[in-house]
DNA sequence: TCACTATTTAGCCAAATTGCCAAATATGGG
DNA sequence: CCCATATTTGGCAATTTGGCTAAATAGTGA
C-alpha cells in the first residue's frame, strides 16, 4: 500500500473512529433535530461533563458537527448532515445480523 | 439515556468501530470489486498474515462480509454493500475539512 | 472586583486495540 | 501418512481510548 492511499484511508478511519461510540452517535442523533448545548447533552448521555465536551471534540475533530459560545453556553450543531444516512444502512446491517443468529439458535 | 436506546447505540458503534481501521476500509474497498482470498489482502495491505485474518474477522464479526473456503483458501466477499455508500460522505466530510484549514493558513 | 455557572483541559488509571511471533488447525498432493 | 501451504488462534508489548476528578478558562451579574 503507498504512501498515498495510506493516508487516504487513515483520515477516512478517522472519520468512522469518530462516530465509533454509542455516546457520540447519540449526540449526533440529537444534533439532527436541533442544536443544543453542553449541559443538554450531559442529561441525556448521562455522563461527566468533562466527559460528553471531550466527545464533542473528538466530533468536532472530525469536522462533523459546529460550536458556537452564546454566553455561558457553547451550541453544537450537526455540520455534515449526510453523516445521517449511514443510519439506514446501519440499520440494515443489524437487522441482517440478528435475522441470522436467530435463524442459528432455531436450528434442529 | 434508558438500557434499549444504549443498547441500540452500542450495537451501531460497534458497525462504525469495525470501519475504523485504515486497513479494513482498504479490506472493504478491494471487495467491492471481486471476492478475494486472504493471501490477496494480505499483499494489498502489507502486513502480516495474522495480522489481516483478525481485521477480517473483525468485518465479518460485525457482519459486513462473508468467507467461504475453497481449498487452501479461503474467500471472502462483501455482504452489505450498501457500506459503500458511507464513502461519499465520508470524502465529503473529509473534503470540507482540508478546505477549511486551508483557508485557515491562508488568513493574513 | 467577587462569586457563580458553563465549559474545557490536564492528569491519571483501567480497558480496549493493534500488530507481531509462534503455535495450532485445516487442506491437498505425493 | 508426511509434507507443504493457507489460515486462524493465543499470547504478549506498545499504543490509544474512555471516563473520572481536579484545576483552568471564560462569561455574567451584583
Amino acid at each position: 500500500m503507498d504512501a498515498k492511499t495510506q493516508a487516504r484511508l487513515t483520515m477516512r478511519a478517522n472519520v468512522f473512529k469518530a462516530l465509533a461510540h454509542p455516546s457520540r452517535l447519540l449526540i449526533v442523533e440529537q444534533l439532527a433535530h436541533k442544536e443544543l448545548c453542553v449541559c443538554q447533552l450531559r442529561e441525556m448521555i448521562g455522563a461527566d461533563m468533562s466527559t460528553v465536551s471531550k466527545h464533542l471534540s473528538v466530533l468536532k475533530g472530525a469536522g462533523m458537527i459546529q460550536d458556537e459560545k452564546r454566553g455561558l453556553q457553547v451550541y453544537y450543531r450537526l455540520k455534515m448532515p449526510c453523516v445521517l444516512r449511514f443510519f439506514d444502512c446501519v440499520g440494515e446491517v443489524i437487522e441482517t445480523n440478528v435475522k441470522e443468529q436467530w435463524e442459528l439458535v432455531n436450528l434442529r
